[in-house]
RNA sequence: GCCCGAGUGGCGCAGUGGUAGCGCAACCGAUUUGUAAUCGGUAGGCCAGGGGUUCGAAUCCCCUCUCGGGCCCCA
């Protein structure tokens, strides 16, 4: 069997694995007292992670990389053989990593493999020969923990790409370029959405009017919708006090996340990580029947955390989060359609926002017993009904072990960025722990207590993380019913500023959000403005069309939509904007055939 | 938090031991223009902050802050 017999994943598998070999090798050539760790393929190439007399910088790489096409022209053989794990032993006996390695293997012989002066302990498998690794190209030095423990060592480590052909690496790397210009803490500056400051501090980003407005308009998008999803919201202090978090089990498992707490007078008070306790004061307040549930409180509420300082960055992972947050409180029988409903107004609000690229994660516990709540049964029963709603809806799912909040499973929707790394947006879990903690109770049938379920959801997920993935998702260019700026009217002359203000009136009037760009330049530099800024649209008025109580309309894909009355543009983007927030009327979402893609 | 790199006018950058520069933006003036940059001029920086080395520091060293790429983490 040849390589070119293999199915794709299998070969890239064996070239980019093959290819840290070599990187390997040239590594030592230049540093024979490295000390190896390991090296294998992932998901857009390959790394191999080393311990080197200093530390390797940018600048090292054009150097590796001559080394390694050197290795290659040489068209050396990679050979395999097997040891038994005391000759290995010794063999390794300078390489602790390797050693270790080793150690955890649990036969009895260990296989290696061999190209060029470089030896490696490896299952493979390989290539046949160096010659046929493809092009590649090494990207980035890193830092990172010996077997990703933070307590271990250090490490250095070098990134590289690699596709199968030399058309598929430029396009990935096209595609490394592109994500570059779009990156939202760039095109948050340029579009003036958000800023930081260093006398605010790290991940505490600061909404300008345009970043404010947007995260306006989700909210209150996002509030009409759960309106008329029967959630009631409610608004809750950011501060509570540590007793709060003791008897909701946060300040056990996540004392370490958030931030100190304040001492006054007799108490202590911190900010709070997370809204649900607060919602279960808020559903105790009463005495609830059976007839009461659901009840669904929902609210945009801002959660601290004490983000490491390496962690944060943008909007995508910030201390000061405002969740899109919602804690349903039902009886057990409820669940499968409460999940439901959530995972529909997660599919109709996606396909509002234009985002087409998710899958959903059932996020599980592992066998770290010491992460989760102690409790087999609950975990079992909750898994089961958070997989069947999956499994009868027909929804792309896999399992995500090791995921799972402390108290309960999740069903996460992650969403693909350009480059295809995911990340959680929405997320559905269902809990039956905190109803236990705080011993919330209804009134059943039958007149006697019970306990509630709890179901954590949010939609929008953190409105940063969700801004900075849309920035991102549009490249700038806000569809017209998000966009800070929906039109910009462009007098021609001076003497055409009184019209132009006159349009924007009628256009504000009309509930839209329009902006005269009135300064004394020429017409075609406010058009390249608009255009930078990705106005949707641009109302050019002159002579004609202030004679004509008219707009000349611009769109920004460059398209000339002529003149029109100013009322006729009014009709045209207010019937934009409402057919794009109801997607459901344009064409099936939630039953129909539109489906998010598993792959991709 | 850890490893590596970086921080120079609002933004993008040049400047590696000898009095701080460019482009864009800003401001002023002229131009009043029909769908992606009109012309001319002016002003603006104790080179992130603090400490040190040196006759002399944006440049070398130390600490802090912030930013970027990773790692760890992400209720």
């Amino acid at each position: 069997m040849t390589l070119a017999d293999l199915p794709r994943e299998d070969r890239l598998y064996r070239k980019r694995h093959s290819a840290a070999h070599i990187m390997a090798e040239a590594v030592l050539e230049m540093f024979p007292e490295a000390r190896f760790a390991i090296g294998p393929p992932i998901d857009s190439g390959f790394y191999y992670d080393f311990e080197l007399p200093r530390a390797l910088t940018p600048e090292d790489l054009p150097q590796v990389e001559e080394r390694m096409r050197a290795r290659m022209a040489s068209d050396v053989a990679f050979e395999r053989s097997e040891m038994s794990k005391a000759d290995a032993l010794k063999e390794f006996a300078s390489q602790p990593f390797k050693v270790e390695l080793i150690e955890g293997i649990a036969d009895e012989k260990v296989s290696l493999y061999r190209q060029g002066a470089f030896l490696d302990l490896c299952e493979g498998p390989h290539v046949d020969r160096t010659s046929e690794v493809p092009p590649f190209k090494l990207t980035s030095v890193a830092g990172a923990y010996w077997r990703g423990d933070e307590k271990r060592p250090m490490l250095h480590r070098i990134y590289g790409v690699m596709f199968e052909t030399q058309e598929e690496l430029d396009d990935y790397l096209a595609r490394l370029e592109e994500a570059g210009r779009r990156d939202h803490r760039k095109l948050g500056r340029e579009l003036k959405l958000f800023m930081s400051h260093e006398l605010v501090g790290a991940g505490l980003p600061l909404l300008l009017p345009k970043g404010a407005t947007i995260r306006r308009l989700l909210e209150e998008h996002m509030r009409k919708q759960e309106r008329e999803s029967g959630y009631d919201h409610v608004y809750t202090p950011d501060l509570g006090k540590v007793d709060l978090y003791r008897t909701s089990g946060h300040w056990a498992h996540y004392r370490e996340g958030m931030f100190p707490p304040m001492q006054l007078e007799h108490e202590e008070l911190v900010l709070r990580p997370m809204n649900c306790p607060h919602h279960i004061l808020i559903y105790q307040n009463e005495l609830r029947s059976y007839r009461d549930l659901p009840i669904r409180l929902a609210e945009f509420g801002t959660m601290w955390r004490y983000e490491k300082s390496g962690a944060v960055g943008g909007l995508s992972r910030v201390r000061a989060i405002n969740l899109n947050d919602a804690h349903i409180f039902c009886t057990p029988e409820q669940i499968a359609a409460e999940v439901t409903n959530v995972l529909r107004l997660v599919e109709r609000t996606f396909a509002t926002l234009s985002i087409t690229d998710y899958t959903y994660r059932l996020s599980l516990r592992d066998a770290d017993k010491a992460k989760y709540v102690d409790n087999d049964q609950l975990w079992e029963t909750a898994e089961k009904e958070l997989r069947d709603v999956l499994e009868s809806l027909k929804l792309p799912y896999y399992d995500g072990v090791g995921e799972a909040a402390f108290y309960g499973p999740k069903i996460d929707i992650q969403l693909r960025d350009i480059l295809g790394r995911e990340e959680t947006m929405a997320t559905i879990q269902v809990d039956r722990h905190l109803p236990e903690q705080f011993e919330l109770t209804y009134i059943g049938e039958d007149g006697a207590q019970h306990r509630p379920v709890m179901i954590h959801r949010g939609v929008i997920g953190a409105t940063e993380r969700m801004m900075a993935y849309l920035i991102e998702l549009y490249a700038g260019a806000f569809p017209a019913w998000l966009a800070p700026v929906q039109a910009v009217v462009i007098p021609i002359a001076d003497r055409h500023a009184d019209y132009a203000h006159e349009v924007v009136g009628s256009l504000r009037a009309a509930g839209l959000r329009a902006e005269v760009d009135a300064r004394t330049e020429r017409m075609n530099l406010k058009i390249r403005d608009a255009q930078l800024q990705k106005i949707p649209y641009m109302l050019v008025v002159g002579d004609r069309e202030a004679e004509a109580q008219a707009v000349s309309v611009r769109t920004r894909a460059g398209e000339d939509l002529k003149s029109m009355p100013v009322f006729q543009f009014i009709d045209r983007l207010n019937d934009e904007v409402e057919t794009s927030m109801n997607p459901e009327q344009a064409g099936p979402d939630i039953d129909g055939e539109r489906r998010p893609s598993a792959d991709a």
